[in-house]
RNA sequence: GGGCGAAUAGCUCAGCUGGUCCAGAGCGCCUGCCUUACACGCAGGAUGUCGGGGGUUCGAAUCCCUCUUCGCCCACCA
């Protein structure tokens, strides 16, 4: 790595190579000694996942904190894993099978499972080789999958151990059901969206013939599984009616009304059909009353045996139009009304979900709720934002029993074994060939647990769990989880509850949520809506880092990225400009440095003598140093944006804009000092560069290894992180070379705005100037000159005539002799319009300091401040009218 | 229905504890420059009722109230 770097900045060529250099020299595993280890897990990709924005912006993130750690010289270990994602890698390999014409019945259990083995063996990899490319310092030795064998054993365990203290039950309770996934999913995985629905009025005749009822419902074919009507006990309208019987339109059963205080008076008619297999509410109802549970429906939502012949097979949508239209011949549909009410969606297909009774398997959750709120409380979880822990809360203290079952062949299997023979069921860690009870032969449940009940225990298994591993010990529990809010109930708070119970201990001290990677008009990038940017594209058109400082420096905490699909130049080209900028800087320098005799190692500012450094040496080491405060403070506040925001800043408008033009006449040799220059030149891009490191690895890294000085071997990637260094705070230096930027920014103006024509030197004279304005000119004369082009430079009183000035920030007027090549009307009328200006401010000024409240109530200093500005202004509105005097101004 | 967030330049967004980074950055736009590190660049420039209204305060983009508009999360009123 000590070829030259190459005149154009190419990271194609590069990122590959200095990514290999990381992984062979082993610093992505965590070092063995050392306190404080940093330890995070990855969020883990579905193992059919490819690389999409989402998985670009947490990544990125988690690698920034990571790089970030492991150059304070922590023991850091970042997790990487894939997840066998149930449903969705199911789906998948569902939907290749239908291409051949094919169902996961036809081909039976274990066949099918070689096929999803087979096709996520191919395809696991993949991801996790995509995340390498945007440089991810992932310790991939220890890659996990949530589906391998050890993690088996670990799922395993859990189910045991909470069904040993009854915490897992199995039951027949109403469940969402995907009729298209086929499976229960849980209350999370239902999504709720809000639709513009119908609700329909039906009206029910009493048995008797005496009269009739009128219940409301949004799903009409229901009422072919009704098995009561409920009314309110207190609700005087239909007091004489409870305990009589309906007849139940469209069926030939008879129905009763029954009182339940679950009902509310106040909507509708008050009066609720009842349909315990398909409402959960119902379901409690008719528990209470012990009503039948009639389920109409099949499990793909075809109407079902129970229901009339003429209805059975229909789709639901279809039953759903028949009913009403029957209701309609018989003259009992009352009115139908517009009505907007949430409908769950299975989160993986979008399939309206049917709440259906089904038996399934539970996790009593409020036990496990109750430790996890504690801890936040006690602050021993933190989020970040803060915002996000009071959602939390409010998710755990509403917790409703997790339905972990899954009809599906693609998880890990329940470990629960029945007996037929004397009617036990048993769970066990280990496979069972006989009944224990009775040695009879036993069959395993066939169902397989969400693939959230094996992400649950992501900090802890991957650590080795339940082997009391010695990972397990040092790096649990981890420091940090970096994520998208998304996910917070699937799989945040049920870590945190799972570590609770099974280590005693959280599983991360700090959980860091995200925004999300949205479109300018604010969607969510997704492969549906054809809004997505692929990363791979960005990464071979701008190179990685230029995608991570676009998303570093794009994603404040607490809020979205927002980027254009149909526009990558404006997202990404800013990055690439500011690693093109850097790549040129680094060449300039590097070429400049060679044959440096001042020794470049140690610590500077001992690298030179102090009474060497020239004010623009002293002022860029004190820039400098601020950077490293300011990106070390953003650091620790996860404000990844102000720190790659003050490691750019720094580069690009202090090192590049000012101090490599300040020094290049003694680099070249024009000026004494040149020694000096290089030195403080090397240690300020030096410090920049590992500043910069976390967000834009590849770069800094390559040009880093080119620094005069370094050993073989020697990597930025665990160099060490910048310190402030209380010598490098020249406070004198920032002030004077502010004087010094103005100088030259009000010689740059007056030379544009009178059009002097460029390389025509012009003469300036600073009269009136503070001694440290004078002091600073004294020092960077060389620096004025060649950067506004000047030809001579004094300080002293004005000469008469001079036609052009500035007022810099000292009270100290710029004046600039400019001969024939001003217009003088043009500057009268500049004056004039500028002494306006400031007897405006005065008059104002003058206002706000008769105010007695105001010199009384602010503090002193800033009193202080207010009058000096005031009379600045006075000066400088008396300056400027003397100045028109002087040209003959009227 | 409940809760949360957002609204600042043409666009995307910073602006942390009310004052001394208070009106900023990047992109875009305009002007002038191929100044031997960089045209993926350099030097200038224009553009803002800080969503509307009210309040607190000596002082508000910042705190409070309210309205409007977006977005998100939660919710068993059928």
């Amino acid at each position: 790595m000590t070829e030259p770097l190459s005149p154009t900045y190419s990271p194609a060529g590069l990122e590959a190579g200095i990514y290999r250099q990381w992984q062979e020299a082993g610093v992505f595993a965590p070092r063995a000694e050392g306190r404080d280890p940093f330890v995070v897990m990855m969020p883990p990709p579905n193992v059919t996942a490819h690389l999409h924005m989402g998985h670009g912006l947490n990544n990125t993130l988690q690698d920034v904190l990571a790089r970030w750690a492991r150059m304070q010289g922590r023991p850091t270990l970042w997790v990487p894993g894939t997840d066998h994602a149930g449903i969705a890698t199911q789906n998948v390999v569902e939907r290749l099978l239908a291409k051949e014409g094919q169902t996961r019945f036809d081909l039976g259990r274990e066949p099918f499972l070689d096929r999803m083995r087979a096709y996520v063996a191919e395809t696991g990899a993949t991801i996790l080789q995509q995340l390498r490319s945007i440089g991810s310092s992932a310790d991939w030795g220890r890659t996990y999958y949530t589906f391998d064998e050890h993690y088996s054993r670990a799922v395993r365990e859990v189910f045991v151990q909470l069904y040993e203290r009854g915490r897992i039950y199995r039951g027949k309770y109403i469940i969402n059901w995907c009729p298209r996934c086929l499976t229960a999913l849980s209350n999370e995985e239902a999504e709720k969206e809000e639709r513009d629905g119908r609700i329909w009025h039906l009206r029910y005749p009493l048995a008797d013939g005496s009269g009739s009822l009128v219940v409301a419902t949004t799903r009409p074919e229901t009422m072919l599984g009704d098995s009561a009507v409920a009314v309110h006990p207190d609700d005087e309208r239909y007091r004489a009616l409870v305990g009589k019987e309906l007849a139940l339109p469209l069926t030939d059963r008879r129905i009763p009304i029954v009182a339940d205080a679950a009902v509310d008076p106040a909507f509708g008619s008050g009066a609720v059909k009842v349909t315990p297999a398909h409402d959960p509410t119902d379901f409690e109802i008719g528990k209470r009353h012990g009503l039948a549970q009639i389920d109409v429906m099949t499990p793909e939502a075809r109407m079902a045996e129970t229901v009339p012949a003429r209805f059975q097979g229909l789709d639901r949508y279809e039953a759903r139009k028949r009913v009403v239209a029957e209701f309609e011949a018989l003259g009992l549909l009352v009115k139908v009304e517009e009505h907007r009410h949430a409908v769950g969606h299975c989160y993986r297909c979008g399939t309206v979900v049917e709440p259906r009774l089904s038996d399934q398997w539970f996790v009593a959750m409020a036990p496990l709720a109750a430790p996890a709120l504690e801890a936040y409380r006690t602050g021993k979880v933190t989020f970040v934002p803060e915002r996000w822990g009071e959602i939390y809360t409010q998710w755990l203290e509403g917790i409703r029993d997790w339905c972990i079952s899954r009809q599906l062949w693609w998880g890990h299997r329940i470990p629960v074994w029945y007996c037929d023979a004397c009617g036990t069921m048993h769970a066990s860690r280990t496979d069972l060939t006989a009944c224990p009870a009775c040695r009879g032969p036993v069959r395993q449940d066939e169902d397989v647990l969400d693939t959230w009940f094996s992400s649950w225990l992501v900090p802890m298994a991957s650590l080795g769990w339940p082997d009391e591993t010695p990972d397990l010990r040092r790096y649990y529990p981890g420091t940090v989880l970096i994520t998208a809010p998304e996910i917070l109930f699937f799989w945040v708070a049920r870590m945190i509850m799972a570590g609770l119970e099974f280590r005693g201990e959280v599983p991360f001290r700090t959980v860091y949520l995200h925004g999300t990677v949205r479109d300018t008009q604010h969607r969510k990038m997704s492969k549906s809506l054809g809004n997505g940017i692929d990363p791979l594209d960005v990464i071979g058109t701008y190179g990685a880092d230029a995608l991570r400082y676009t998303v570093v420096s794009g994603m404040s905490v607490g809020t979205d990225l927002i980027l254009d699909p149909k526009d990558l130049e404006t997202s990404f080209a800013p990055g690439r400009n500011f690693a093109n900028k850097l790549w040129n800087a680094a060449r300039f320098l590097l070429s400049n440095l060679d044959g440096a005799p001042r020794p470049l190692a140690g610590r500077y500012p001992d690298v030179v003598r102090p009474e060497e450094l020239t004010l623009a040496d002293r002022w860029i080491i004190a820039r400098c140093d601020a950077a490293v405060r300011a990106a070390t403070e953003a650091m620790t506040k996860f404000r990844l944006n102000d720190a790659a925001g003050a490691a750019y800043h720094f580069l690009w408008s202090d090192f590049a804009d000012w101090y490599v033009e300040a020094i290049k006449p003694r680099l070249y040799g024009d000026a004494p000092g040149g020694d000096v220059a290089r030195a403080v030149a090397y240690r300020v891009f030096d410090t920049a560069l590992r500043l910069l490191h976390p967000v834009m690895p590849f770069i800094t890294e390559a040009v880093w290894q080119r620094l005069p000085g370094r050993r073989a071997g020697e990597l930025l990637a665990t160099a060490a992180w910048p310190r402030p260094d209380a010598r490098a705070r020249h406070d004198d230096a920032l002030a004077e070379f502010a004087l010094v930027q103005e100088v030259v920014t009000a010689l740059r103006q007056i030379r544009a705005e009178y059009g002097v024509e460029p390389g025509k030197g012009i003469e300036a004279t600073v009269t009136g100037a503070s001694a440290a304005l004078r002091n600073a000119l004294r020092q960077e004369e060389g620096t004025v000159r060649r950067l506004a082009k000047l030809s001579a430079l004094a300080v002293g009183n004005a000469p008469a005539g001079a036609a052009a000035s500035a007022v810099l920030s000292d009270g100290s007027t710029l004046v600039v002799p400019l001969g024939g090549m001003v217009d003088l009307q043009k500057e009268c009328a500049r004056l004039g319009a500028e002494r306006d200006r400031l007897a405006g401010l005065v008059a104002n000024q003058e206002k706000k300091l008769a105010n007695e409240q105001f010199t009384s109530r602010a503090p002193a200093a800033v009193v202080e401040g207010e009058r000096k500005k005031l009379a600045d202004w006075q000066e400088q509105v008396a300056k400027l009218e003397e100045r028109r005097k002087a040209l003959g101004c009227t």
